[in-house]
RNA sequence: GCGGGUAUAGCUCAGUUGGCUAGAGCGCAGCUCUGAUAAAGCUGAGGUCCUUGGUUCGAAUCCAAGUACCCGCACCA
């Protein structure tokens, strides 16, 4: 069977790509695999849900890239595997994207839909949003597919399914949800699950409060207006409390002022008024280590202190200090006391201790508004003051606010108007632009305000048993700690916020009784089924969604009311923590599930998942289970572009999916420069994420990946391409017997022996979920070991015309050697590896090479020694070139001699000796003399003074300084500086002190050779050409330049030429007439004309070698 | 503020349990090679392995402190 051509220029390895899935497909491979491992052991990997609401980016195929790499290898060792990818399906980020595209603003939209029916209205949206999920899933599904990413994925007929059918799960699945129900229902039974009245983060745009998890994503620098108050003190005449807030909307709401007791307070007299601030807070830089660092919002003036407040508005006296303790209690008119939803705060204003009150930044004094912060809520409840909530759930005054009633909280015209009001009143001290850090919803960027809602919880008290399953998992990449990590989430976090005042998500079993408060968590379909008093039949065959769910009722056994559910869908950490049950259908099959729970492994994207879904799986198999759903879990950093700039589709440079695989794409550079770049493929995707450190970002872009695709895909290509090219002119059987190895040449048998070691380090690296370490030595054996020095070194091996074992031998050992890569290399660059394995492998062995085993160490062929005197060799080589380099004398001219002196080390001895050929072929010269140590050195040193170091120390000395050196012993002034020692000299009697630096020390040879030294090893060339030498030299350049011709001539490689050279240079005639079959057999002349050629067909050409001008003439002899 | 991590060439990064003269790629400079050929290779310059102290025969590596950056948590008025 003959190899197919390779072709090496221009390969488009897209199109290779798309040939090898339309291969995959016709010959149904990955079934054949599964198939092939029915029976095998199990490998348990699971795979965190990807979000089913926008094409796949660049950045989702890193860890798309590990999850197939470990399960190809996994499945190339015969392990069984589930193939199971997961979409996530509900939530927030789904209906925003749905809002969007039905152009709808806000939650009163939604429930408009179809106009005065909220009911229709829910059912439309979460079909719009069932929808969505569908189509990205399906989009997500193609391009996983040209990922190459083997999957058990749906196609055509099952997209009909329900989605629990389907081949992939899909957290909105029935499973899924009633799979939460039963968790939920165990951290109920357990008396975790309760109802909380608090003022919570809120999104006024999505109407809906956010868990912690959530706060964490969105905070933003920006810059508000914050102003100082003064609230005048009731009883005492002409003094206030200076107060200070970022949020002016909140004075509103004013219940309290809080002080710290332990600190001492200003009065400060200014313009007749005495004002309370804290005496820290009176001359604080505030804001000085960010206004330094430059965390600063643009155009925003630094900060002044609160005296210079004072000092510029017309001077201050400071007339007496105050505990905090002693103002405990005192009274004071709010600055919105007019407004009749403050009427029951007004009477009771007063100032109240909080020690966490700092003077840091603003006053010292704390507005407190219990209906508007966390804080103040607890502590408005701690001191039994009432709260005053003055916003609904888009973030617009209530009634009973008077004017500001229907404006939006967080409008700039609002707060327009409330320091214009304040003005009015005559109690605005100062106004500022205040730049910090504020939350904003991670959805949609709105800033968040905060709202006394009532959100439902789940109590986390249990912690300490969640961090005794994290324990029990390893988490990897090591450097990044990530255990740490979630065990210090697992001891910070808050309570589990669940509930989600919105439509699209996981109804949450939760059935009130509205009447007294009582409430009951159902457990799964069964049971409310059982329980259910009214609407079962109209909710019957729906899925447990809004709004159908809603109309189920059941009965509170103790009072006999109607219980509702609660209006309120899940937070979707539930839908993705709950998938190590639902997927493995833990409430169905349990023995099934057993059999692959839990998982062997996990990967993910780490920023933010530790205490998202690795929170959540790890919290709620605690609850289920109590046992680990993992036990190794890789995380990965993020995807930035080449600049190292986080990837947005707003500033350009994002590259989509389908732009890096086959269409090219559009990238906007840092000057704003937008380039066009061509298809990278998904092996070379595939390969940058393999071989990077999971721990560090990774930019990607245009220049890593022409890096990587010269330096190790076109190399590997280029081996292949070499090896097929001549196998097939050869007409190389692979199947035929096998060369022994004692027959093989050391090249051979090094490269088999090297190839070993690269075999294990592949084994180990995939074992312990390492693919840098292993990508980075097989882009060292690819490039230094295989193509810069086996097949280098072996090139001649092939070109030679007869067939003899050495040629065999040869064929076979490039054979296996890219077999193997290939096999090697097929988890990670599956179509690359399939198209080389297609052209390479013979009837008898399997269709794909991803039904291949994966390959094992032969210790037989392991031969440390040779290994190790190899690597001399090469370190020899490089030095021998460095000499040659230094004495600049090129390598295609001839050299008579080598000497080499090993170190030591009788192994580097013996490499000499063992390589001889190899060093005398690659160096070009003669002969290659092993110097013996005891004949004395190769090199002499030589130490010259550094007269830039010596100049400033000595002035005027220097002459005799130097003349002292040159009379010094050069061994000993040698030995001193290597030894780093400082050396002594005297000099007219005195002793000066030189430094190593201020010695220059040179190795030198004797007269006619040139040497280098490098550790212990010297190498010395004779540098001397003798006239035989130069035309031997000059015929080499006469054999590259006919070469050349040949080449301008187009004709083949195998074409053999009739040839002419003429020349009026005496010394360049004497080198064509002793080197004249050396030339003729390098040139495939077979014949020489003895005078310039005629007819069309000849190709002429004036060069010039060693200055002289050569006429070269050649024509192809078949024409003759 | 609390906790964790990192710091190696101009840039991006490797560097296994402490062990030769600390490496690669890109970039830069100078070359070479030419039947893998619009490919490839070599050589060179460039290092306070963040700083200081400690442990050790020996530290880029281990320990402590400091500095800078990154991440996580808490983020407040």
């Amino acid at each position: 069977m003959p190899f197919e051509k390779v072709e090496t220029q221009q390969v488009d390895f897209p199109a290779l790509e798309r040939a090898v899935l339309a291969l995959w497909q016709r010959i149904e491979a990955f079934e054949k695999l599964r198939e092939k491992n029915r029976t095998g052991p199990r490998w348990s990997f699971l795979d965190g849900p990807i979000t089913a609401n926008n094409p796949m980016g660049v950045h989702h195929a890193w860890g798309r890239t590990y999850k197939d790499a470990f399960q190809r290898y996994h499945a190339m060792n015969g392990k069984q595997l589930r193939y199971q990818n997961g979409f996530d399906c509900q939530g927030l980020w789904v209906e925003v994207e749905v809002e969007k595209e039905l152009k709808l603003k806000s939650k009163r939209d939604i429930e408009n839909l179809v106009p005065g029916d909220a009911f229709a209205s829910i059912d439309h949206f979460v079909q719009q949003c069932q929808q969505r999920v569908d189509k990205f899933a399906r989009v997500q599904t193609e391009q996983s597919i040209r990922l190459g990413y083997w999957m058990d994925w749906d196609r055509g007929e099952d997209w009909a399914k329900p989605a629990g059918e389907r081949r992939s799960y899909f957290t909105m699945s029935e499973e899924n949800n009633y799979s939460i129900w039963s968790f939920l229902k165990k951290c109920h039974n357990r008396g975790l699950v309760y109802r909380g009245y608090d003022a919570m983060p809120w999104c006024p745009r999505c109407s809906v409060g956010l868990s912690q998890m959530e706060m964490a994503e969105g905070y933003q620098l920006v810059a508000h207006r914050a102003v100082f108050v003064r609230f005048p003190l009731r009883g005492r005449v002409g003094e206030n409390l200076l107060v200070w807030t970022t949020t002016p909307w909140t004075l509103s709401s004013n219940v309290a002022a809080a002080v710290n007791p332990e600190l001492t307070y200003l009065k400060v007299l200014h313009k007749e008024q005495i004002f309370y601030l804290a005496k820290g807070a009176f001359t604080a830089q505030r804001l000085e280590e960010q206004w330094k660092k430059k965390e600063w919002v643009e155009g925003v003036p630094k900060l002044t202190t609160l005296e210079q407040h004072f000092k510029s508005k017309g001077g201050y006296e400071i007339v007496g200090e105050v505990k905090g303790a002693d103002m405990i209690g005192w009274t004071y008119d709010g600055p919105f006391d007019e407004l009749p939803a403050a009427r029951e705060a007004a009477a009771r204003h007063r100032v109240i201790a909080w020690k966490d009150v700092g003077e840091t930044e603003g006053t010292g004094i704390v507005h407190i508004a219990p209906g508007c912060g966390k804080e103040d809520f607890h502590l408005g409840k701690a001191e039994g003051l009432p709260s005053v909530a003055p916003l609904d759930e888009y973030g617009v005054f209530q009634p009973g606010f008077g004017e500001l009633t229907g404006k939006a909280a967080v409008d700039h015209s609002t707060t327009d108007w409330i320091l214009e009001n304040l003005q009015q009143k005559g109690v605005l001290f100062a106004v500022e632009k205040y730049p910090h850090s504020y939350p904003h919803c991670w959805r949609c960027k709105t800033e968040l305000l905060f709202r006394l809602v009532e959100e439902w919880f789940i109590d986390m008290k249990w912690r300490d048993e969640i961090k005794r399953v994290v324990e029990q998992v390893t988490f990897l990449p090591e450097s990044i700690n990530g255990k740490a990590r979630e065990l210090d989430w697992l001891t910070n976090m808050g309570d589990w916020m669940i509930s989600k005042k919105r439509f699209w998500g996981l109804a949450l079993p939760i059935w009130v009784d509205e009447q007294t408060g009582d409430f009951e968590v159902i457990g799964s379909l069964e049971e409310l089924k059982e329980r259910a008093v009214e609407g079962w039949e109209k909710f019957e065959g729906h899925t447990p969604h809004r709004p159908w769910i809603d109309l189920v009722k059941i009965k509170n056994p103790k009072t006999g009311n109607k219980m509702s559910r609660i209006p309120d869908v899940g937070n979707p950490w539930l839908d993705a923590g709950i998938v190590p049950y639902s997927t493995m259908f833990y409430n169905r099959d349990r023995t099934d599930w057993e059999k692959w729970f839990p998982a062997d492994f996990i990967t993910e994207s780490f920023p933010g998942q530790f205490r998202n879904w690795f929170y959540a799986i790890l919290a709620m198999s605690t609850m289920m289970e109590n046992r680990p759903p993992m036990k190794t879990l890789l995380g990965h950093a993020l995807v930035r572009d080449q600049w190292d700039r986080p990837m947005h589709k707003s500033a350009g440079n994002s590259i989509p999916f389908e732009g890096a695989a086959d269409e090219g794409y559009d990238l906007k550079d840092p000057k704003g420069k937008v380039g066009h770049y061509p298809p990278l493929g998904a092996d070379l995707c595939r390969w940058m994420y393999s071989r990077h450190n999971p721990a560090n970002n990774l930019d990607f872009g245009p220049e890593p990946a022409e890096e990587l695709r010269g330096k190790f895909i076109l190399k590997l290509w280029n081996v292949y391409g070499f090896f097929c090219n001549y196998a097939r002119l050869d007409s190389f059987d692979p199947s035929a017997p096998s060369v022994p190895m004692s027959e093989r040449t050391d090249l051979d048998r090094w490269i088999l022996s090297d190839l070993q070691g690269l075999i294990r380090t592949a084994r180990t690296a995939f074992e312990n979920y390492n693919l840098m370490a292993f990508c980075l030595e097989a882009e060292r054996f690819v490039d230094d070991k295989l193509s810069n020095w086996y097949v280098r070194r072996s090139r001649r091996r092939f070109w030679k015309s007869e067939h003899g074992t050495d040629k065999q031998a040869a064929y076979q050992t490039l054979y296996t050697v890219l077999m193997t890569l290939a096999k090697l290399f097929a988890p990670i660059v599956p179509f690359l590896t399939e198209t080389i394995y297609q052209n390479l492998r013979t009837a008898d062995q399997p269709e794909s090479i991803h039904l291949c085993d994966y390959p094992t160490v032969d210790e037989a062929l392991v031969d440390a020694e040779l290994s190790d005197e190899m690597n001399f060799l090469l370190s020899l080589v490089s030095l021998g070139l460095s000499a040659r380099n230094s004495a600049k004398i090129k390598v295609r001219q001839p050299l008579a001699e080598i000497k080499v002196l090993a170190g030591a080390d009788s192994e580097e001895r013996a490499a000499v000796e063992r390589f001889g050929d190899q060093l005398r072929e690659e160096l070009n010269v003669k002969k290659v003399t092993l110097h013996d140590p005891e004949w004395g050195p190769l090199l002499t040193p030589e130490v010259k003074p550094n007269v830039k170091t010596l100049g400033p120390k000595f002035g005027s000395r220097l002459k005799q300084v130097v003349s002292a050196i040159a009379g010094a012993d050069a061994a000993y002034l040698a030995a001193k500086v290597r030894a780093s020692d400082t050396t002594e000299l005297t000099l007219d009697g005195d002793s000066i002190q030189l430094e190593p630096a201020d010695l220059v020390v040179s190795m030198k040879a004797e007269e006619g050779w040139f040497g280098i030294v490098s550790g212990d090893a010297q190498v010395v060339l004779d540098t001397r050409i003798t006239e035989e030498l130069a035309r031997e030299g000059m015929a080499r350049d006469v054999v590259r330049q006919v070469q050349e011709q040949r080449k301008e001539a187009n004709l083949q490689m195998e074409d053999r030429i009739t040839l002419f050279l003429g020349t009026e240079s005496e010394k360049l005639r004497l080198s064509l007439d002793s080197h004249r079959d050396y030339i003729a057999a390098e040139t495939l002349t077979v014949e020489w004309s003895p005078q310039s050629l005629t007819g069309d067909a000849v190709h002429r050409a004036t060069v010039k070698v060693d200055g002289q001008a050569l006429n070269i003439e050649l024509k192809s002899s078949r024409l003759k």
